[in-house]
RNA sequence: CGCGGGGUGGAGCAGCCCGGUAGCUCGUCAGGCUCAUAACCUGAAGGUCGGAGGUUCAAAUCCUCCCCCCGCAA
């Protein structure tokens, strides 16, 4: 099948990937380079790359809602586009161009969590599982109708990596599926009830708020590790905490303050304690808690800063 | 030229501002103690202080350039 990717993040390579080795990639649409990074240099982005090495056209346009975008579009005649985390909103005009539309790889178990971040809030929420849905787009957000769905389960041990990889890897598999039976596959419209959606990412939310319960943070830390990531303040100094665990979810009242005890780093939150296992201080490497502890001394008894109300 | 931190025996840190014997907490090795131990005691090995120049009687420490790692912002 001749087909036009759509996409921009590196969740979206590994489908491209797929794609471009079963079927005619014929274009790759990507957001275009941007500043970013030390020294804010124009960074081409993770699909932009990928599409480079494998030798496919690229095109970055700010926009499409221009005729001529729409119509460059269509001219490239493909069969179907497949969007992947591409960062833009398709108008009528695109939708339409192709005979087969436009299928979405969306990150979650739709109707739960449309939107931007699904990997995060997923785990966040404490979902016991979450998965890829094949849709076919259409001008809402995430409203499509389904087509396919494909589980994934998050225990204790998944972070916003591991379930980033993995429902990267169970969306290039699924999308193949889905476009070998487009035919024949039933279009599901997504129910009323379950829809729920997952907020963007933002900085604020990286900082660890203490007032709430050890449970809820050690499952934020999870979520975020490692984009966007956690931290706390102590003297003046950010640590990054890239892992935790949930001592004690009795309840507290001095919530905030540190306890160093042998090797081990806890903090007290409002409700149950919670120990730091993994952390980073700024400009040094993540390392296990003790390892940092042999150089590094915190005061057992200081108090955290965290966000007031 | 976006802002900033860092590279010191195997690990984590201090020392750098105010040049002058390489330090701390661990780890490793050997020996001791112990029913035993990741515990305790004793001893030992292990470092061109990221690299190259420069200043100086003397540089981890001051100056210049380079390499590498990371945090923030975007």
């Amino acid at each position: 099948m001749k087909i036009v990717f759509m996409g921009t993040p590196d969740f979206s390579v590994p489908v491209l990937k797929a794609l471009a080795a079963a079927h005619e990639v014929v274009c790759v649409y990507t957001q275009p380079p941007r500043e970013a990074g030390r020294g804010n240099n124009l960074r081409k982005t993770p699909v932009h790359l990928a599409a480079e090495t494998l030798g496919i056209e690229v095109r970055h346009p700010v926009s499409l809602k221009s005729a001529e975008e729409q119509a460059a579009f269509k001219a490239l005649n493909a069969d179907v586009a497949v969007v992947a985390a591409y960062g833009l909103l398709l108008p009528p005009a695109i939708l339409e161009a192709f005979p087969k539309g436009c299928l979405n790889i969306h990150a979650s178990l739709l109707p739960r969590w449309r939107g931007a971040a699904p990997i995060q809030r997923a785990i966040e929420a404490g979902d016991k599982k979450s998965g890829v849905t094949i849709m076919q787009m259409d001008k809402g957000l995430d409203t499509g109708a389904m087509l396919l769905k494909a589980e994934v389960e998050i225990d204790e041990n998944t972070t916003g990596e591991t379930l980033h990889d993995a429902l990267s890897a169970a969306g290039s598999e699924l999308i193949l599926n889905a476009l070998a039976r487009l035919d024949t596959l039933p279009q599901i419209a997504q129910p009323e009830q379950g829809v729920t959606y997952a907020a963007k990412l933002d900085k604020a939310e990286s900082r660890l708020d203490f007032r709430k319960s050890a449970v809820e943070l050690e499952r934020k830390i999870r979520a975020f590790c490692p984009y966007p990531g956690t931290y706390f303040e102590y003297e003046g100094e950010r640590f990054k905490v890239l892992k935790a665990r949930v001592e004690d979810d009795s309840e507290n009242m001095t919530y905030g303050k540190l306890l160093v005890h042998e090797n081990r780093l806890m903090i007290i939150c409002m409700q149950g304690l919670l120990e730091i296992l993994e952390i980073q201080r700024q400009g040094k490497k993540p390392m296990p808690v003790a390892e940092l502890l042999r150089g590094f001394k915190f005061r057992s008894g200081a108090v955290i800063n965290y966000p007031q109300k």
